[in-house]
DNA sequence: GTCTATACTCGGATAGAC
DNA sequence: GTCTATCCGAGTATAGAC
């Protein structure tokens, strides 16, 4: 069936181009002739694909913190002990981040941009719940096994390791003058270095 | 002089409400409109003060950047010793981000969307340079007082669990239900929790 | 300095031919 | 499905009165 096949093949090319587009310049600086463009296609094209901007948009950012969240779950959730479990976060984070980048500093900004469409549009039910993690953190903290730490202290140290340098990436390029070939080793690094390096901190 | 007061008055009133909206919205999504409604002026006077919306923009990213870079170096080319310099930098930058707490996105968005503006614009100059710090730190190393680590992912992590909190205070207070009130508190608490996290992991 | 009215530009969206 | 041409609103910027 020729004309389905064609069909994909532009919807997928547009969608590929307004990732790129719309994860760049975010949703208002995105431009529908730059994805268009992108796309190797007209505006005109765009519109019969995607009626407006507006749902391009957001299929675009489902996609993006479909990426992010949901997995995170089945971290939090299992039955791992606490180290592991923090090592697994880490490697699996890590690595589907190095897949997209510019990802987490997309999705932050339109978090914070409007936080309650966030809620309507793109949890509609499942949103990351940590507190399995979080309760698994304070038994070990009463059982004596890891220092005094609060949960949500913990957990932030732990995602802030692991997200942050994606986001300040230019930030470190620019002020440490690392490239982008280093950066990727140095994150490969942190794979391993970034669980050591919190269980070296509350290992008593 | 009555007229100088209100032409100082009017400016200062436009650039804290540029201030608020460019933060808020970014170039590309603030309206000069939202600017002159929150300064309570009409557009016409806001092109009166700032021939036009880039100068504006220019103006409030130059302050903000300001605020947040120049006084690192301050604390990177001290004298003070590792573990101090490491308290130190916690409870100072977070200081200053309590009162500014959407600064640190702002400016990593636009670092990212337009590096060598920024270092055109921004850097002229006096960027930040965390060097002797890092070679602090392989003297450490060396010496054999610290564990073994890299000064970069060193860096990283401080910096990280210093400055992503006001990055993604949005998706924290989605996922695990933290108020603003709650959220100060542990900003406060992480002013000597960070640097003892730190210290606990790396001293021998 | 401050306003109202208006010109101009950009970009999202549509009409209509093929 | 894809294109060219065009419309139209939003938003920046200016002219000119007070």
């Amino acid at each position: 069936m020729v004309k389905k096949d064609k069909d994909a093949s532009t919807q997928e090319r547009i969608l590929l181009a307004a990732k790129k587009v719309f994860v760049g310049k975010g949703m208002a600086g995105a431009r529908m002739q730059d994805i268009a463009d992108e796309a190797g296609i007209n505006k005109a094209l765009l519109h019969y694909y995607f009626k407006n901007k507006e749902q391009l948009f957001e299929k675009i950012f489902q996609e993006a913190a479909t990426l992010l969240f949901p997995k995170l779950n089945i971290i939090f959730d299992s039955d791992l002990p606490l180290f592991e479990k923090i090592e697994k976060f880490a490697e699996e984070y890590i690595t589907v981040m190095m897949l997209n980048p510019f990802l987490p500093l997309f999705v932050l900004n339109e978090i914070t941009r409007d936080p309650n469409n966030f809620v309507k549009k793109i949890w509609t039910g499942d949103k990351p719940h940590p507190q399995k993690l979080m309760q698994q953190i304070d038994k070990e903290v009463k059982k004596g096994t890891i220092k005094k730490i609060s949960a949500v202290q913990l957990l932030m140290n732990l995602t802030a390791m692991i997200i942050f340098p994606f986001v300040a990436r230019p930030m470190y390029q620019l002020t440490i003058g690392i490239n982008e070939k280093e950066f990727r080793a140095i994150m490969e690094e942190r794979k391993t270095l970034v669980p050591k390096f919190i269980i070296d901190s509350i290992r008593k």
